[in-house]
Order: C-alpha cells, then sequence, then structure tokens
DNA sequence: GTTGAGCGTT
C-alpha cells in the first residue's frame, strides 16, 4: 500500500531530508517534496511526503507533535488538482 | 507563514 501524506506548520528551517528521517521512523518513504513559491522561491511552510507503507502510523505519530519549534500538521494530502497540459 | 511541480504527456 502507499499514501500520499500532507505536512503542513513546517518550519521555514526544515529541509527533505529531515523530513524523510522523521517519517522514515514508522515506513519506507518513497519520496520527500517540500512545496515553495514557484516565482519568488519563498518557502510555503509545508510539504508533501509519499510512503509505501506506514504512512498512517507516521500521520498519527507525527501530527501536532513539535518539529524543530514548530508544531507539525500532518495528514492524508488532497488529490491535486489536474493542470491542462498544453 | 497551510494542500506541489515538473514534463514534450497517461
Amino acid at each position: 500500500m502507499s499514501k500520499n501524506i500532507y505536512v503542513g506548520n513546517l518550519p521555514f528551517s526544515a529541509t527533505e531530508d529531515e523530513v524523510r528521517s522523521a517519517f522514515g521512523a514508522y515506513g519506507e518513504v518513497t519520496s520527500v517534496k517540500l512545496i515553495e513559491d514557484r516565482e519568488t522561491g519563498r518557502p510555503r511552510g509545508f510539504g508533501f511526503v509519499e510512503m509505501s507503507d506506514g504512512g498512517e502510523q507516521a500521520i498519527e505519530n507525527l501530527d501536532g507533535q513539535d518539529f524543530g519549534g514548530r508544531t507539525l500538521k500532518v495528514n492524508e494530502a488532497r488529490p491535486r488538482p489536474q493542470r491542462p497540459r498544453w
């Protein structure tokens, strides 16, 4: 099974590697993506984690936990809107 | 400081 996870309220100082190791404690992390503003390059303070398993446990254990000085908000990601190809 | 971006495409 796999799960796509939203991670919000991240400290701007957080890095993909830190997020990966945090989630990696509960399952296999497939990919980590921290979102930043495409036009300004400014961090948006949230990201996404894909896990092949253990995703629900990671959500339970990491949601509301302190991470780098901020209280994490973790839940299953919403479906991403499809943008027109051309 | 809160729900992606990228790629000539599924």
